[in-house]
DNA sequence: CCCCTAATGGGTCTTTAGTTCCGTTAAGAT
DNA sequence: ATCTTAACGGAACTAAAGACCCATTAGGGG
């Protein structure tokens, strides 16, 4: 009689309650598609996923602990970074990496509906940040392979390189909706890349 | 009686109508300080305007039209760009200025909350792609100038060099949530001079 | 100053979001 | 296989969002 306290869901998380968790995701994302952030209502994410919304109230607080939940989901599926032997292609990667996530149907309007949570919910935001630090984390080994080898000055900062990469693509689709194609990837890139060997990312 | 196809306020813009509007948007501001663009409700902007709610449905289409107009009316506020003698000096106060702006409370608040309508919503899209497209033209007057005193190579893009600058600034504020600070906002506007001088804006 | 009507605002009605209650189903431990 | 109870789902309920009607107020042209 204690444990209502607990959320619903860690105490048998098999069978269940993982099909019913896989089927709310799954048709949050589907909605997110359709209405964006803005329009996402739990009563058609729980009739789209065939569950009762009594379930999806329960489990998830609102619209925004959904597309929170969602992200933690994603950051579990992030890839390792690339090793082509070149920081240049290395850095090439990283940006068409981004470009494929930004410009993915599903995958893009998840982002950009977490974006949008983030600026009002602390749980979004957190789940967001948590992405990013790990991503960045991730891709900024490149960055030292390529100190390592000489390509790259000594002490260039790797995590603000690769930052430097994914923040125009992140800009135009958020904030000048202008569109982002594989040359601007590209040329985001070749930027950061001119810019670290010159030294702009030491200290 | 033909006249109500035609938006509210176009017809008696002066006086009353005016006041109305300018209180609502001032209450629009005060709510998004509070509650963000997800917690926006007509009712409690009313409210707080001193209007009837009717009045806002009818004049506004709803949340994301408020923005939308909230947007349009900073865009006729939007300063010019500065014009120091030397390109260093010019990006650092574009890279401050952006600060400023994403920092203030109210109008940071305000940014983030058309950011996040513009996800979802054609209108507040606009607005902002408009707002930005006007912004990047004004401070790309600098890079301009600073090509004909030959201080960066003949060519450079003047329109990406101000987009690398507040790239990374708006990027850390909606996406990774790390704070944005004098510091980040000199660096942004370092490294995208290091990258222009160098030639990667060319083209 | 007067008139016409654009624009506002209170009140009411409808719809949709979110809560609560309780019976049913199925994990998972023994 | 059986039992306990975590977790689900339908239904009824409350609260809030949003739409509508019509009387009242005040621009702005004459």
């Amino acid at each position: 009689m204690e444990q209502d306290s607990r959320l619903a869901g860690t105490v048998r998380p098999g069978g269940r309650t993982a099909r019913v968790r896989a089927a709310v995701l799954e048709a949050t994302q589907d909605e997110l598609v359709l209405h964006g952030f803005h329009g996402l209502s739990m009563d058609a994410v729980a009739a789209r996923a065939g569950v009762g919304k009594t379930t999806v109230y329960r489990r998830w607080t609102g619209a925004a602990g959904l597309v929170a939940d969602l992200m933690t989901e994603l950051a579990d599926q992030s890839a390792a970074h690339a090793n082509t032997g070149t920081v240049e292609e290395d850095l090439r990667a990283n940006a068409l990496s981004v470009l494929a996530a930004i410009t993915d149907e599903r995958l893009g309007a998840t982002l950009q509906a977490v974006i949008a949570a983030a600026t009002c919910d602390k749980e979004a935001a957190a789940a967001l940040s948590t992405f990013y630090e790990r991503r960045i984390a991730e891709w900024g080994k490149s960055i030292d392979l390529a100190i390592r080898r000489g390509e790259l000055p000594e002490g260039t900062d790797g995590h603000e390189v690769i930052r430097a990469i994914s923040a125009p693509l992140y800009y135009r689709l958020l904030v000048t909706k202008e569109p982002v194609d594989k040359a601007t990837a590209e040329r985001s890139a070749t930027r950061a890349l001119v810019a670290a060997r010159n030294g702009a990312f030491v200290g």
